[in-house]
RNA sequence: GCCCUGGUGGUGGAAUUGGUAGACACGCAGGACUUAAAAUCCUGUGGCCUCACGGCCGUGCGGGUUCAAGUCCCGCCUGGGGCACCA
């Protein structure tokens, strides 16, 4: 008899939205505080692969509501951005029209899943009330600089008074003008703006920052990107380097991911090198270089063509030519010039002099040098650097050895390394590479010739978009200086067209109106994506406040997000903004924490299985619902599915190989995506089988972390399961739990599955509690138990997965309060403790299945083992568990751990 | 090229971290119930040999440590992800 899930869903659903249980809290118990990545609405809703990072928070969140934790679980959505413009644009809609729709879509999902969300806290990046608040932290951002002193943001108000105090650069702060403070303070504010190369994207309309670019295109699209010159926001990121690289040794999080953070914030230490140029007193070359023992191997520098001094530099017979080449650079994008592998550039006529030997070294350019990082400029050790080595062939250069001993050769390749001695380095000859670094910038130093010095990779972040989908800056241009607005939200105004405009404005310019305000112009750009999705954990805490953007007695109690679920995707853009911003407004105290996730998960991606046809020289991807169960389409599929879609038109089937009028496909696993048919809605799935089910089976179908693929067939067993559950519990709609002694071997059942199930949770490892309920109540259901002192407590373990069903039996049990303010069932350990040998052996000439053993080893005999095979006894004593091995006719080993 | 991760039956995946490999589930085969089907229940299901008892081989490949290796060590092959002129 099969279970009524959808009538039991949709009544405990409304149930508890209508009796407030996920909104309500008491702040006595201790705090837990469980979040999801918030959403992205798109417009083609959720397939079953979003809601899987949901389920495991909603049981982690469900299972410390039962262990006595006062849980917060809420949800949002971020809705701001570029995905929801470009849809607008696609379907001819305004942005606020399809996002709110997206919006609604989104919240009828993920409800019919049955999660435990205080929707009364829900939020919208998109919402004035919120974006206020994403403005004001701007605004903050504005107002502050790093102070390398303290290690910590200030008020700019602690610079201007320092620069009060002591001047700037040789004059007093008063002698400035306006314009030239600004200037000036623009060098400092973690917000600023900067006339620079961006990376631009044609066919966006807009900037983009660098992790929303791979290998040279946009994220979003996979449009080209190129460096473009365009005044733009930043936020000084780099300032906070160190510590977003320090700082996470701390976090419990996966080690990919940490990985990637260290990678992409790049800390390199090494040390800056001045070169003197021949017959150009008052100028140097500055190089960085995290090798300055191998100075003695330089044989020329290198600059970057984007390099601020080659004017000065270059020669007036190779003007020309570097021109030329600067030109022939700056057309193309990034992804050409990394595609380049051969060594090229050009010479600037010019010398460096070598701070040691007084050698002349030719000064190049090439783009293999990249101006945006270090200095924009390098000495060149072709010995013993790959790229060095294929410049220094192509144009005939010196190299010169100045690591390794006789054995070692250079002749085909560089010796890159940083073991052996220095040769041809006069005085440091013998010295080793590590030692060396620390000596020859020390004397380098001495005539200030060199300092010690850490690079980052990381970059400061683009703030500014040239789109209309964002937040408004809350900045008005007074005589081009910056002022913040103070009245805030600045709302985002209608326009009327929210097109690009191609000329690197925003859509937002074109309202003049809002534009030209009696304090001056507004600053048409707007925010990144990223703006809003970097403190909404924080809002969270207090959603409704409108004087804070969290009040301090809710930022004091809830801390940090004590779990965070998302994909792995936001690794260096979301994840490192959050950390970011949480770490300034820590050091502005508005926070008592600097880090915002304790711990992170990462959910895999589950993927469709695809179905493609060859045609004989391209597969095709085929819509399931025309493919038979043995994965394949028969004639007249084909020609009916030829009469719907315009990818198979033209196709004859007479030229595709078919087999008794039936066409192979072949089965492919990967991303869900509307144009490869593989989508699988959540919808169709809590339709056919129910929300619990849902749940239940993308927790069963393997570890959270991995990546998996969907496949439909498996989701019967987890049914099947559910209604046996009910069958455990009723007959007939009629109760047959009764107020029985639980036997023995139930009791047992009961207490391991606790013992499981909370491991399993604490640990993380869903898809194999599933299976522990599934043996539990088989085992149950064999014994006949009807015991309440057992199957109630089982209830309750499965709540957190299958809150639905449970509440429902929980209900007909006669209860009228949830099941879902219930306590955790505990375990008694001595009923589990017992050791039991799975085979029966023979001590002291009897043979037994549960063996007691003495406290003291040296009394244990053994005669005989009955059974060949080695067997394995473990008992716990003072807490240590103690092992026995027994291998045929004697004791081989005795390990105690 | 560098850095993370994985590789176990027909399939998804278990294995108390060195202790009976393949739990649980899907699929498949056989059976029960049924006029029949669906649903449900029972039995079997890594490979090879054997009527059977039982035996041999098996966790990507090749070595090693150990009484004992999916698990530890060394050398390869391979899937996935990230970074990639970062000086």
């Amino acid at each position: 008899m099969q279970y009524d899930f959808n009538k039991i869903e949709k009544k405990w659903q409304k149930h508890w939205e209508k009796s407030r249980l996920y909104s309500q809290y008491d702040f006595s118990k201790p705090k837990f505080y469980a979040l999801d990545m918030f959403p992205y609405p798109s417009g083609a809703g959720l397939h079953v692969g979003h809601p899987l990072g949901y389920i495991a928070s909603d049981i982690v969140s469900r299972f410390k509501r039962l262990n006595g934790f006062n849980v917060l679980h809420p949800i949002g959505f971020d809705a701001f951005g570029l995905p929801a413009e470009q849809y607008a644009i696609q379907t001819g809609q305004h942005p606020e029209t399809t996002t709110a729709k997206n919006i609604e879509n989104y919240k009828r999902q993920l409800k019919n899943i049955g999660f435990s969300f205080d929707w009364e806290r829900e939020i919208q990046t998109t919402n004035p009330n919120y974006y206020k608040w994403t403005q004001w932290i701007f605004s903050l951002l504005f107002e502050s600089w790093y102070n390398p002193h303290s290690n910590k943001s200030e008020n700019i108000k602690t610079l201007i008074d320092k620069f009060e105090r002591e001047g700037f650069e040789e004059k007093e702060w008063k002698e400035y003008s306006n314009i030239e403070k600004e200037n000036i303070l623009q060098e400092y504010r973690l917000a600023y703006q900067k006339d620079t190369y961006v990376n631009w994207c044609e066919e966006l309309g807009t900037v983009l920052a660098n992790d929303e670019v791979k290998n040279g295109l946009s994220e979003r699209g996979g449009h080209p990107v190129i460096q473009k010159k365009m005044k733009q926001w930043f936020l000084r990121i780099t300032s906070y380097a160190d510590r977003l690289l320090s700082d996470l040794g701390n976090l419990d999080w996966p080690q990919s991911i940490k990985e990637v953070q260290k990678n992409w914030i790049g800390k390199s230490v090494g040390a800056e090198i001045y070169f003197k140029i021949k017959d150009l007193e008052q100028d140097k070359i500055k190089v960085f270089s995290t090798r300055p023992d191998t100075i003695f191997g330089v044989t020329f520098l290198v600059l970057a063509p984007e390099h601020k001094l080659l004017n000065k530099i270059t020669l007036p017979k190779q003007k020309k030519v570097v021109q030329n080449y600067i030109n022939e650079t700056k057309s193309k994008n990034e992804r050409e010039r990394q595609q380049n592998k051969e060594a090229n550039g050009v010479f600037t006529g010019n010398f460096a002099i070598h701070p040691f030997t007084g050698e002349s070294l030719p000064i190049y350019l090439s783009e293999y040098v990249l101006n945006s990082y270090g200095t924009g400029a390098i000495m060149a050790v072709p010995a013993h650097d790959e790229r060095d080595y294929a410049f220094a062939k192509k144009f005939n250069l010196t190299i010169r050895q100045v690591i390794g001993d006789d054995n070692s050769s250079i002749e085909e390749k560089p010796l890159v390394t940083n073991k052996g001695k220095l040769i041809n380095s006069k005085q440091f000859d013998g010295i080793e590479p590590k030692e060396a670094q620390k000596v020859i910038v020390e004397a380098l130093q001495k005539n200030q010739r060199a300092k010690t010095k850490i690079n980052y990779k990381l970059r400061d972040a683009g703030f500014s978009r040239q789109r209309y989908w964002g937040e408004p800056f809350p900045i008005i241009y007074q005589n081009n200086v910056p002022k913040l607005v103070e009245d805030l939200p600045v709302r985002l105004p209608s326009v009327d067209s929210y097109e690009p405009t191609g000329e690197g404005k925003s859509p937002l310019s074109n309202n003049l109106q809002w534009v030209n305000t009696s304090e001056g112009l507004r600053e048409t750009d707007t925010m990144p994506g990223y703006a809003g999705s970097s403190w909404y954990f924080l809002r969270y805490m207090d959603p409704h406040n409108e004087n804070e953007f969290a009040g301090k007695n809710n930022i004091q109690y809830w801390q940090q997000v004590d779990l965070y679920i998302g994909g792995a995707e936001h690794a260096t853009g979301h994840l490192l903004y959050a950390r970011f911003w949480t770490k300034f407004l820590f050091d502005l105290d508005y926070l008592p924490f600097h880090e915002p996730f304790q711990k992170l998960v990462n959910q895999g991606m589950i993927q469709g299985e695809s179905k493609l046809l060859f045609t004989g020289d391209r597969w095709l991807h085929v819509p399931v619902n025309y493919v038979s169960k043995d994965g394949k389409i028969s004639k007249s599929s084909f020609l009916e599915l030829q009469k719907v879609n315009k990818r198979f038109e033209g196709l004859k089937w007479d030229n595709l190989s078919h087999e008794n009028d039936m066409l192979s496909l072949k089965s492919q696993s990967e991303k869900m995506s509307k144009s490869k048919f593989n989508v699988v809605n959540p919808d169709e799935i809590c339709e056919q089988y129910g929300a619990d089910t849902l749940r239940l089976y993308e927790m069963f179908l393997g570890p959270l972390q991995d990546s998996k693929p969907w496949n439909t067939q498996g989701i019967e067993g987890v049914f099947r399961f559910l209604n046996k559950l009910w069958n455990l519990f009723l007959v007939e709609q009629e109760v047959r739990v009764d107020d029985s002694q639980p036997s023995e071997y139930a009791l047992k059942t009961l207490h391991k599955t606790i013992k499981k199930i909370t491991e399993d949770i604490e640990a993380f490892s869903f898809n194999t509690a599933v299976s522990t309920f599934m043996i539990a109540i088989n085992e149950l259901t064999q014994q006949k138990c009807n015991s309440r002192d057992i199957l109630e407590p089982i209830l309750i373990l499965i709540a957190p997965f299958a809150p639905h069903i449970t509440e429902e039996l929980w209900s007909r049990l006669g209860h009228s309060s949830s099941i879902h303010n219930e306590q955790w069932p505990s375990f008694d350990d001595s009923i589990l403790k017992e050791t039991t040998a799975k085979y029966p052996i023979s001590i002291n000439g009897k043979v037994r299945t549960a063996i007691e053993l003495p406290k003291d080893l040296s009394k244990l005999e053994i005669e005989q083992i009955v059974y060949k095979d080695p067997i394995v006894l473990k008992w716990i004593e003072n807490k240590e568990i103690l092992k026995f091995i027994f291998v045929p006719g004697k004791i081989v080993n005795i390990v105690i751990r």
